[in-house]
DNA sequence: AGCTGTGAATATGTTCACAGCG
DNA sequence: CGCTGTGAACATATTCACAGCT
C-alpha cells in the first residue's frame, strides 16, 4: 500500500519537528488523506495508537518501517547508464532510505569499466553473474523498450524479485517477482486528458 | 484513465506491425488486462468497434489521441535544471507525444543563459513573466523538495493548469488545476514491501 | 459464427458513525 | 472527554455472461 509510504514520510518530518505524539486527524492533513482512511491502513497491520491520545510518532515509524520493509537496506542494482540511469543514481533520495546501488551495469563499451563514486560500470554481457555475486535484491532498468525484455530475463534469472522498470513496455514477469513501471509519458497523459476533459474551462 | 494511455501506445505498435484490425481479447493481452475491462474502458467515450470483428486499429488509436487530447502538441516547462531536469528534457518520450519542452527554467546562476539545444535556461525568478509570454500549458517541476511549494504557486499564477511534479512533497493545488507526483522512492519502498512481505518466500 | 456493448453480480476500496479504552 | 479501532453503509471498479449487431 502506497499510502503506508506517505505516512512514513510525514512521520518522519513530524519527528524532525521534534513531536512526540500525533493524531489520525493530523497525519491524514499531512499526508493528504483522510482521518478514517489512516485508522484503516494503519488497523491492517496492528494496532499502533492510544485511544483518547494518538499514535507515538517514533513509534509508529519504527513499525512502518518494518512493515515496509525499510528497517535495514537494500542491494540494488542499475541497468542501464545513460541519462535517467545517471539521475538515478545521484539521485539522493534512494541513499536515504537504504536503497544501495552497489551495481551499475551498461551496454556501452566506452562507458564500461568507468567509475561512478566508488562503483565501477560493468559490462552486461556479464549482468547476470555480477548480480549473483553481487548478491542484488532488487533491479532498476533504465535501458532502451526494445531490450528491456531480454534484461529482464536475465535479471530474474539472477534470482532478483524486485525490478523498477523505467522503459515503456509491457513486461511479463515470473510468479514471485514484483514489477513496478515508471512511465512518465503515461503521466503525461493522464494531465492532457485531465486538461482536455475538463467541462468547466474558463 | 491511466489505461487509455497503455491502449493507445499497444495500438500504435500494432499499427507500425501493419494490423489493420484488433479485439478486446489481442489489445487486452498486449496491454496487460482483460478483454471486459478493454471493452468497458472504451464504451465510456463511445462505441468504436464492429461487432464481429473488433476494432479497426487505426481509428481506435485516432479516437484515443482524441480523447486524451494528443491529436495535438503542448507546450511545457521544465523548471529545474539539474540532473533529473536534464534526463527529462532529454527523453525522446516527451516529443514523439507532442509534450514540446518549449522552457527550461532555473535557480543556478551558473546555468542561466546557457543553451540545451535551441532552449536558453532563463532564470527561476523572471518564471511567472516567462511562463506567460511561452504561453506554458503544462510544467514539470524537478526543483528540491523544499523550493517546490513556492514555485508551484508561482506556476499556477502564471496560469498553468496541468503539472507533473517530482519533488517529494505533499502539494496543494488550487481548483481546477491537475497535479501528478512522481515519487520514486514510494515506488521503491512499495517493491520492498513485497519483497518483504511474501509469505511463500522461497 | 464472432465479437462488441452492457446490465447484473461480484469484489474492492472508502467513508461514516460509534462503541470502548485510556 | 478524546481519539482509536472497526463493523456497517456506501461508492467505485472489475468481472461475468449474454443479447444483439455484422
Amino acid at each position: 500500500m502506497r499510502r503506508l509510504g506517505l505516512y512514513l514520510h510525514t512521520l518522519e518530518k513530524l519527528s524532525r519537528g521534534g513531536e512526540e505524539t500525533v493524531s489520525s486527524e493530523e497525519l491524514s492533513g499531512r499526508a493528504g488523506t483522510t482521518a478514517a482512511q489512516v485508522r484503516k491502513d494503519l488497523s491492517h497491520f496492528g494496532s499502533f495508537g492510544k485511544r483518547g491520545l494518538g499514535y507515538s510518532v517514533r513509534e509508529l515509524e519504527r513499525e512502518l518501517k518494518e512493515i515496509l520493509g525499510v528497517d535495514r537496506s537494500w542491494r540494488v542494482a542499475l541497468v542501464g547508464a545513460g541519462r535517467i540511469g545517471s539521475a538515478l543514481f545521484e539521485y539522493d533520495g534512494f541513499d536515504a532510505r537504504g536503497f544501495d546501488i552497489v551495481t551499475v551495469v551498461d551496454a556501452d563499451p566506452t562507458k564500461v569499466g568507468e567509475r561512478w563514486g566508488g562503483v565501477e560500470i560493468r559490462d552486461i554481457r556479464e549482468l547476470e553473474s555480477v548480480l549473483r555475486e553481487e548478491a542484488i535484491e532488487i533491479a532498476i532498468l533504465a535501458v532502451p523498450a526494445d531490450a528491456v525484455q531480454e534484461v529482464l530475463e536475465c535479471v530474474t534469472s539472477a534470482g532478483v524479485r524486485g525490478i523498477l522498470n523505467f522503459a515503456p513496455a509491457q513486461l511479463r514477469v515470473p510468479e514471485g517477482v514484483s514489477l513496478k513501471d515508471v512511465n512518465l509519458v503515461l503521466e503525461m497523459e493522464a494531465l492532457s486528458f485531465s486538461l482536455t476533459n475538463r467541462p468547466q474551462d474558463r
